[in-house]
DNA sequence: CTATTATTTCGATTATACTAGAAATATTTA
DNA sequence: TAAATATTTCTAGTATAATCGAAATAATAG
């Protein structure tokens, strides 16, 4: 995962609405749920919830499928698992590399 | 964790200079590196550069202790790991409560 | 076709964040 | 004390995001 996309997901997950709208699709799994049910369960306005799914669709953590008047909203695991794994990797590589680090071992991983 | 403390510290992240000092300090490892060094590699404005750690600071990732005139700085691993962590909890949970919902087990986690 | 339900677009307000140069402060060394 | 190095504060310009009401657009059912 390259560091600028990793950024902006993590951007898009640092709002807290929409923090809580993936975090409601996180417990739902992979079934998902209707845009109006999260609008219901989490009373966010829908133009606002609208305006928020978008942009989580745009950085691939949201998927959408219509069925019928509904459309079911669904997290894509793989994608958070992505960028929630992003954040440790590599951890204390660097010590490897650099002389001005006394230690060599990574004892917080 | 919060909600809303974890929707903070993921904002923190979420920005491009600021995820680059962490993976740097990540890859560092525990024993940390002084912002000097942090500012050259990097190539960060120093003024920039002490914005972006205080607001890494504000949420608790930055850890900073000063020696001679240099003020080295590390992750808080620990802080790092719950945030990453808090994305992926309760995965699926929903289902259990939930009638709308069709699988009952989790086949993404 | 009309009504109903579901979702999106538009538009406007308000607030907050990013960036970095210049100057200031702190800390050590000579 | 003076010089050198390290880091922070100040300030200001610029840009981007969050919010939500009202109206518009699907999509289906009767």
């Amino acid at each position: 995962m390259k560091l600028v996309d990793a950024a902006e997901t993590l951007a898009q997950l640092g709002n807290p609405t929409r923090l809580e709208v993936v975090r409601y699709l996180v417990k739902a799994g992979p079934s998902g749920v209707p845009v109006g049910s999260i609008q219901r369960q989490l009373k966010i306005p829908a133009s606002t919830l609208t305006h928020h799914l978008k942009h989580l669709k745009g950085v691939g953590l949201l998927m959408q499928k219509r069925e019928k008047t509904n459309l079911w909203c669904s997290i894509n695991f793989d994608r958070l698992h992505e960028v929630s794994d992003f954040l440790l990797e590599e951890c204390c590589s660097f010590s490897l590399r650099e002389s001005d680090n006394t230690k060599t071992e990574c004892d917080a991983a």
